[in-house]
Parts: structure tokens; C-alpha cells; sequence
DNA sequence: CTGAAAGCGCTTACAG
DNA sequence: CTGAAAGCGCTTACAG
């Protein structure tokens, strides 16, 4: 039986500390910290190391972050910041992460609203965790300015941020242009874009690189014909159906949105407005979500690996916590058109 | 011009302390702290004040996580724990979750594969974080044990699991009920089921629920006509390819999915397959993701209310970090049908 | 109202 | 190979 004193001393006292482990292995806490973190090499007896062994699984003891953290100066946290979390590409992104980073570091995401950047403030108190290494995925300047970078940084889908740090980027421009071509192909002549509202640099390029190659394959978008929301199904459907009368008699005949998540919300207003896919208005979106697939009609979307990405970028990440230079800073993957029935009734399903 | 040195110096030794901030308005670090904290009143002169405000901004400097952390014995962090947290669902929990935790805390998310539970390793890592609180979402006992927890905890969406820990609870099963009326109603009387392979408590409860509800509705779900596979549109699409000839051949003529996304594994395999959707083959799902209402057929599903599951739960677990009581530990939030083209050829679109 | 001091739990030169 | 001690940056009784 455990007295009322026993249980009261359990109950305060939960948390096994270094010293607790010396005591019972009789050796020193510095001992104990060399045994925990594997540095015994050279530098404690076989018998000693055991000893602690013993001590540490009969007590349950676990190293606390907080104290190791501040005794290193840094924790074995990597932080993922992007505006975009909850975005099913993300999660193939942060499956990648995860492969690359191992059981060593603990992958923790910073969250904002969607489409939102964390702001300075919110920055710094990330900072005050001393992250071990952090991965900024979609970034704009601004944001990486604030940053201000102490330790390793990885961008992820960054073009034009290169000098801010190393990135692993995706070749957009090349899936762009093949889809400026394939809408050129189908004959459309007026095409309108649904925009992101961040400013973030990835959305930029493929505005740019799409209308560039729009404009290469003499395809039309006219300044009024570029609207911006929130990466939102809903907000997307209430843009679409606030723009499409005016669009509808400009002549505009096709709809790019620079996510699939746009494109689904142009989708279902469209269905509601009984506007013909693709007959009377083609879509397409970028990302290629696993949704895209099974979308009313499939969705025509510019493929973007994600998994690679997640796989790289943390590859990158953790050669830098490792202290090792990076061969190469800069990595490029490939994107490329996946064409479905929104674009193209008689695309294979 | 700096010099070499004093360059030097600024990257060496970025970070602002305490001591640096006292320094310089000629004052403790004790009341640098105190000020920091806002926790003035009655202890810090308005003179003293506006120095180390000066002196702080002047500076630009954050008090130290990770040293306040260990000087109190706990973080600022909450850490949102969950085995299918890239779950489009899960965006709107997070939304919610941010917005009634607010700026005092620190919103991380633990990631794990699609399904995966943190293992117990992870779980001490976690505490070894010294989190303000944990939410855990979808958890099952097993992982509750292991988790033992140390200070405040809420869990969302956790039938049957009160007993560990105050909850936020979905009545999946008035939805299920829902559901078994409309498939039973529509002539229904061989279904199929598609579960998660996660031992989680409310995957448990939609299947019980809706099993039960189809039986006291004449609906038969063979035991060879419920099959498992991880919440990946890919793998249930697999699976049901699998699955698919020898419940055509039992006389099977709809399908329910434990998720959405299950569902639209379904969907797509079906669409393959060419079997006609609903005329052959209903599919219904459970948490009415933003993609339900643009699939392929729309998809019939069981709304959860995600927002408020986050609202809600943020709310409890705020109210236990500041020390309070729960007038109410157990909060319920309902469920109800939504009706659409997957099972209903004539649903509203 | 203020500051010196102890302490949070750990790691790492350092001396032996 | 080992341990005493300093130090990471902060907070909080405590004495004044």
C-alpha cells in the first residue's frame, strides 16, 4: 500500500531529472548527459555506461528538452512555416519532410490562417523556441527579411528568393507553358486568371510565366480579367461569380486559377450558374491535388511534386543542422500538365 | 563604417538577454523580467517602466522561450496532436482552435504519417517540450495511456475516452442514423463499408452507429462486405478495386466511407471501372469536406462541424491553462446528413 | 518599489 | 575515465 504522503510525492514529483539518474547509477550528471546523448565514446567505462542504462529505464528518464535546449543553444526542433498548411498538397510535402529528417529532429508546423504569413512578431516568438532548423515554404521577401535567418533555413517553392537562402524550387514556368499551349491549341483567344491575394512569390511566377507563355501562344488576358481571393473554395465561387458576367461577355472562354482549391471553387459556381464545362468555359488549376481526379469534371491542373520537394528540402535542412556545407544550394524539379475533362471533353478520365 | 570586429561581434552574439536590456536602463534583470511580463502593478515604478520599455525596443529584444520556459516549468506551446492532420477537415479544426487560443499561445502541430499515432518515443519528446497544453484530435487508449498526462489536455473527437480527459465530442451517430434512413429509404438493402485501418475511437463509433442504425433499417452489411484501408484516396480506391467484383456479386449497391476521402477513392476506382454512380452503386462519406460538393458525382456525407470542434476546444483548454475549472467538460456538437448526387440521382446540386 | 540570489535541467570545458 | 563547477536565460520568492 502507498501511504497518502507516497502518492502525494509521486504525483508532485512526476518529472525524472538527470540528477535522480546519477543518484541511483551513482555516477555524476555529467555522466548520465554523456550516456543519454551517445557521447561516451573514449569517455565513459563500459561499466559506468551500463550502470546508467539500467538507471534510465527503471526511472523512465528522459533528457528535457528545455534544459538540454538552453544548455546547447539550440533544440532538435525544426519548424515548417508556410501559408499554407492545410493544403492537401502540403501533406505529401510534410510526408517527404518527415522521410528526409529522420527520428532526430521533431517536425512541428507553425500555423496561420490560411493564405497568411505568421507576422514579426509571431516570427520571433518562433525564434525564442531556438529551432534547430526551420523550412519556409512558399515565402515572399518580406517575410525572409523579417526573418532575419539565425541557424539553418531551407525555402521551399521560393523562386527569385535564392539569395535569401538555400531553396528547392519548382519549375512552374515549364507546366505554364504547357498548358498556354494546350489552351492555345483548344482555340481559346480570351483567358481570365484567378489569383492568389498573398504575395508570394511562387503565385507570382506562375502569373507571369503563364501569361508570358499566354501571350507567346496568342492568348489574351486582359487587365480586368485577373482577379485575386484567398486560397478558399468558397471565396473563390463568390469571386468567379461576381467576375463571370463581365468575363462571359469580354469572350472569355477559359479560366487558369493558380490552385486547384481556386479551381474547385470556380467549378461548383460555375455549376451553380449552369455554366457548360468545358464546352462554354474551360478551367485549370496548379498543384494537382488528389481531388482533381474525382472533381465534376476532372480538373486539368499543372502536376507539382510535392513529396520531392518535402524529400529535398528536408534533405538540404538537415545537412545544414549537420554542419555540412551544401553541394548544391539550389534545386530545381519538374512540373508538368495533366490534362482531365475540364479542359477537354474527351480527355482520358 | 563598422569594423571587421564589430561585425564579428553583431553575428556572434545576435541574441539580446535580459542582462543586456537591464544594462542598459539601469536596472535588474528581475524588473526587466517583471516588465516583460507585464506583471508590474504594484511592483515596478512608472519610471522604471518606460526605461525598460525604451531599452527593450530599443534593443529588440524577446524574452527567451527557452529560458522562460525553464524557469517557469512550462512553455507558452500548445502542440496539437492528430493522426490525420493534413485532412482538409482539420483545416477548419485548426482555424477554430487558433482563434480561441489566441496570441498568448503558441499553436504547433505534431505531425505523423496519414493514420499514425505518435509512438511512445514521440509522446515523451513531446512533454519534453513542457507544452502549456495538448489537444489531442481522434485519439485512441492506447495512445492515452501512454500519454499520462502531465498537465491540461483536451481531446476532440473522442467517444468514449471522457474518462481520460475533458472532451469535445461530434454525435456522429445522429448522423449515421441520418444516413441509414436516406440509403434505406432508397431501396437499399446490401451495403458495403469502407473503415480506416486507425484503431481510433471515432471511426469506431460512425461504423457501430451506422451499422446499427442499418440494421433497424433492414440494411445488411455482410462481414465480408467491410474492408480497411488508410485515409489516402489512393489506397481506398485500391481497396476498392479489390473488393468491388464479390460485392457486385453479393448484390452490394451502395457503399459508405468512414471519410470523404475514403469516398472519393471509391469514386475514382468506380469511375474507372465504369459503374455507374448512384444507379449502380451509392457512395456516401462522413465530415462533408469543401471537395464533396464538386466531386464526381457531388458526394453525399455526414457534416461534422469543424470550426466549432476547434472553437470549442480551444476554448476548454485555454480555461485549464489559466487555471480554471470546466463547468462543463464534456461538450457534444451535432452531426446531420447532407444529401447529394452520390446517392441521389435527383439531390439538389 | 528594488535587486541579489537561488533555481529550473542540462551540457561542456576543465582539472584531475 | 570521472566529477565539480560554470553557465545557458529566465523567473520568483525573499529581504530590504
Amino acid at each position: 500500500m502507498e501511504s497518502a504522503e507516497q502518492v502525494q510525492q509521486s504525483v508532485r514529483s512526476r518529472r525524472i531529472t538527470a540528477a535522480m539518474v546519477a543518484a541511483r547509477a551513482g555516477v555524476s550528471t555529467a555522466t548520465v548527459s554523456l550516456v543519454a546523448n551517445g557521447k561516451t565514446a573514449g569517455r565513459v567505462s563500459e561499466d559506468n555506461i551500463a550502470r546508467v542504462r539500467d538507471a534510465i529505464s527503471e526511472l523512465g528518464y528522459v533528457v528535457d528538452g528545455i534544459g538540454s535546449s538552453l544548455a546547447k543553444g539550440v533544440s532538435s526542433i525544426v519548424i515548417l512555416v508556410s501559408p499554407d498548411i492545410s493544403n492537401p498538397f502540403f501533406a505529401k510535402v510534410i510526408a517527404g519532410v518527415r522521410e528526409s529528417l529522420g527520428a532526430d529532429y521533431q517536425l512541428l508546423l507553425s500555423v496561420t490562417d490560411a493564405g497568411e504569413f505568421p507576422q514579426a512578431g509571431d516570427v520571433r516568438k518562433l525564434m525564442a523556441l531556438r529551432p534547430a532548423g526551420l523550412l519556409v515554404g512558399a515565402p515572399n521577401a518580406e517575410f525572409l527579411e523579417e526573418l532575419s535567418a539565425a541557424g539553418p533555413v531551407v525555402l521551399l517553392d521560393a523562386p527569385g528568393l535564392e539569395a535569401y537562402a538555400p531553396s528547392v524550387n519548382l519549375d512552374v514556368a515549364h507546366g505554364a507553358g504547357e498548358l498556354a499551349g494546350h489552351l492555345a491549341d483548344a482555340g481559346h483567344r480570351q483567358v481570365a486568371y484567378v489569383d492568389s491575394v498573398t504575395g508570394t512569390a511562387t503565385f507570382a511566377i506562375r502569373r507571369e510565366a503563364f501569361l508570358d507563355e499566354a501571350a507567346a501562344h496568342g492568348i489574351s488576358v486582359g487587365p480586368g480579367h485577373i482577379i485575386r481571393t484567398t486560397i478558399d473554395v468558397g471565396a473563390s465561387a463568390a469571386a468567379f461569380a461576381a467576375a463571370w458576367p463581365a468575363w462571359q461577355q469580354a469572350g472569355v472562354t477559359a479560366v487558369v486559377c493558380c490552385t486547384d482549391t481556386h479551381a474547385y471553387g470556380v467549378l461548383q459556381e460555375a455549376r451553380v450558374a449552369g455554366v457548360q464545362i468545358p464546352g462554354q468555359l474551360a478551367i485549370a488549376g496548379f498543384d494537382d491535388l488528389p481531388y482533381s481526379a474525382t472533381s465534376n469534371p476532372s480538373l486539368t491542373s499543372v502536376h507539382l511534386p510535392a513529396t520531392s520537394l518535402g524529400l529535398k528540402a528536408g534533405g538540404q535542412l538537415r545537412r545544414l543542422m549537420e554542419g555540412h556545407q551544401l553541394e548544391q544550394p539550389q534545386l530545381t524539379l519538374e512540373s508538368s500538365l495533366v490534362v482531365r475533362n475540364s479542359t477537354s471533353a474527351t480527355a482520358p478520365s
